[in-house]
DNA sequence: CTGAAAGCGCTTACAG
DNA sequence: CTGAAAGCGCTTACAG
C-alpha cells in the first residue's frame, strides 16, 4: 500500500515494463469496467498485474485520465458561504454521495453576490468540472438561463428556481408547519423575520406562513414581515425593527435558526422572556437549537440528504436523463421557545 | 468572454489555425511569465493572440497543463469538519488566499477519525494536490511524520504539532488571558471544559489556562478540568459533569464557543443566571457570541487570516524555503457573561 | 488474449 | 521572432 508520491510516481508503463507486457493490457485489466476487464487477460497475468499495482500502491494519474476520457469525475459545488452550517452540512452530504459514485466534490464560496457567483462557477468550468451544483440561486438572477444556454450539466440544492431541478426541502410546507403550530398555540399578534428576499427558502417559507396563518383566520400587518440577513445579527437587527414598531408580537417566525437566536437576544434585551411574553420559531433544526439556554423550536430540514440528493440527480443529469425536482419532507421540533 | 463549454471547447491548436501560426507561439504568447512572454513573439502577433483568445473565451485544458507540468495548482485541505464554524472560516481564508496566487483549494472533512484522514490525505494525494494543508492533526498521530518521510509538501493550521510547520492562534496566550481575566473578577473556583485531548488548541489553551492560574495564587482541582467535544452537547455534557461533582464554580472557561453556549445551557437547566451566578468565556469569538441572549466573552483568534497564512506558508514549502511556523495574537472579548 | 499506434491539449528545449 | 517535434500518462479502437 506505499504509496511513493515523494519522487516520480509510479506510471502504467513502469508496471508494463516490469511485467514484460504492454501498457495497453495493464490499462484493460486495472481500469476497466468489471464486464470489458474480464476479457482483457488471462486470469493470471490479470492476477499478475493487480498484485503489482498494488505492491507499488499504483494509483493512476487522474489528470493524464482525464485528459483522455474528458471527464474529471469533478462536482463543482457553488455555495453562499460554508460557514453557513445550513450550507456546510448540505457539503458533507455531497461529499459523502460523491465519493460513492467515484466522484470528489470541489466546493467554492459565492457570499451571495451575483458577480462572485459567476466568477466561481466560470472558474469551476474553467477546472472542468463534469458538473456542478448549485447552492446559492437567486430567484432574480440570470446564470442559470445562461449555463442551460451553455448545455452545462447541474442541479439546484437549498435553493429553487422554476424551470429548473432542484434537490430541496418543502419550505411550503415548513411554513404552514409554524403557521399551525402558532395557531393552535392561541397566538394572535404574529411576526415573521423573513431572510434575504432573493432566496427561495425565504419567501417560500414566509409566504406559505403568512398564507396558511390568514387561512386559519389570523391577521398579519405587512409591517410584521421583515426581510433580513440570514445570520445572527441580521435576525437582531429584523427582531429590533419589529418591535420598535410598537406592537409587541406574542410570537416570532424566524425563517433561519440563526437569526431566531439573534431575535431571541433582541426579546431579551427589551426585558421580554422567551417562551413566556414571546414564542420564537427557528428553521432547519440546527444542532444548537436543541441545546441553547432556552431550547429552540425549529422546523427539521434533512440537509445531508439534500446534499446526497443533489449528488444523485446531477449523475442523473450526466447521464443524459430528464430528472424531476426532490422536495424532502420537514419537521417541526417544538421545544421550550414556543411551547 | 463568452465561454462555450457546450460542445468542444476552444483549444490552443485552435487559435493557432485561425491565425496561420504556430501553436507553440500561441502558447508562449499566452502562458509564459511575462518576462519570457515578451520576447515570444512581435508585439502584433501577440496582440493577435490575445484578442482572438479573449473574443472566443479561450480557458487553457488545466488537466492538459498539469499533465505537462507535473503541477495541478491545487491545494488540498484537509478539516475535522466545515460544520465547526472555526474551521468555515479558516477556509474562507484559504480559498481567498489561494485564488490570489493561482491555485484552488479542494476541501475535504476527516470527522477527527484517524483511518479518514489517512483516506483523505491518500484521496488528495491521488488527485495530485500539489500540497496539502492539514486542519486537523492528532497530537498522538503518526499522519504527519508519514507524509514527512514522503516528501509530501504541507503545513498544518488550527492545531499544531511539535516539529511541523504551522499556522495557529497564540493558544498559550489565549489560556492566559482568560485566567488573568478570571482572576482578576476575583473567581475562586473554576471549571475548565477542555475539548479534545488529541488537538493541541485545547490542550495548550486548558493547560495554559491552568498554569496561570496557579502562578496568580489560584488553587484548581484535577476534577475540574473535563475533557469533551467541541461542539455544544459536548459542552452541556461537560458542564453538567461539572455541576454534579458538588462544588459549583463560579466561573466556567470553555475553549470552544460553542461549548460554552453547551455550558450556558446546562447553567441556567440547573437555575444559575449565566454572569450573575456563574461567569463563563469562550474561545474563538465566532459571530455568534456577541449575539447571544446573554453576550458571552470570549478570546478572539484571526480565523480567516490563520487560513491565510497557511496558504502563504505552503507556498513557500512547495518553493522549497524552510518556513517558520506562524502564531497570531489572541484578544480577549468581555461581554456580560464575564462582565 | 495481447500488442502497436494514435491522440487527448498542453509546454518546452532545440533549431533556424 | 517563429516552427517542428517530443512527450507528460493515460485509453481505446484496430489488428492479429
Amino acid at each position: 500500500m506505499e504509496n511513493n508520491t515523494s519522487e516520480r510516481a509510479v506510471t502504467l508503463k513502469d508496471l508494463a515494463r516490469e511485467l514484460g507486457i504492454h501498457p495497453s493490457t495493464v490499462s484493460r485489466v486495472l481500469h476497466s469496467d468489471p464486464a470489458s476487464a474480464r476479457g482483457a487477460a488471462s486470469e493470471a497475468t490479470a492476477q499478475r498485474i493487480r498484485d503489482l499495482a498494488a505492491e507499488v500502491g499504483y494509483s493512476p494519474d487522474p489528470q493524464a485520465t482525464s485528459l483522455r476520457t474528458r471527464r474529471t469525475r469533478l462536482l463543482g459545488v457553488v455555495v453562499p458561504r460554508l460557514s453557513d452550517l445550513v450550507l456546510a452540512i448540505m457539503y458533507e452530504g455531497i461529499e459523502d454521495a460523491a465519493a460513492r459514485v467515484g466522484y470528489s466534490a470541489f466546493v467554492t464560496n459565492s457570499r451571495d453576490d451575483e458577480r462572485e457567483q459567476r466568477r466561481k462557477v466560470e472558474m469551476m468550468l474553467a477546472r472542468r468540472v463534469d458538473g456542478l451544483i448549485i447552492g446559492d440561486s437567486h430567484l432574480d438572477g440570470d446564470v442559470l438561463p445562461d449555463l442551460r444556454r451553455r448545455a452545462v450539466p447541474f442541479v439546484l440544492m437549498n435553493r429553487r428556481h422554476p424551470g429548473f431541478p432542484s434537490a430541496t426541502c418543502d419550505d411550503i410546507r415548513g411554513g404552514e408547519l409554524v403557521a399551525e403550530h402558532l395557531w393552535d398555540k392561541g397566538h394572535q399578534q404574529v411576526a415573521v423575520i423573513a431572510g434575504e428576499p432573493y432566496a427561495s427558502t425565504a419567501v417560500d417559507r414566509t409566504s406559505a406562513f403568512v398564507e396558511r396563518w390568514r387561512e386559519l383566520g389570523g391577521d398579519i400587518a405587512e409591517d410584521s414581515i421583515v426581510w433580513s440577513r440570514f445570520d445572527t445579527q441580521g435576525g437582531r437587527e429584523a427582531a429590533e425593527k419589529i418591535l420598535a414598531s410598537g406592537k409587541a408580537p406574542t410570537a416570532v417566525f424566524a425563517v433561519n435558526d440563526f437569526a431566531a437566536i439573534g431575535a431571541m437576544g433582541a426579546l431579551r434585551a427589551h426585558g421580554l422572556t422567551v417562551g413566556r411574553d414571546c414564542a420564537v420559531v427557528g428553521y432547519n433544526d440546527t444542532s444548537l437549537a436543541a441545546e441553547l439556554p432556552i431550547p429552540l423550536s425549529s422546523v427539521r430540514s434533512p440537509m445531508a440528504e439534500i446534499g446526497r440528493n443533489a449528488v444523485r440527480m446531477l449523475q442523473g443529469v450526466l447521464r443524459g436523463e430528464d430528472v424531476e425536482s426532490v422536495r424532502l419532507e420537514p419537521a417541526l421540533q417544538v421545544r421550550e421557545s414556543s411551547a
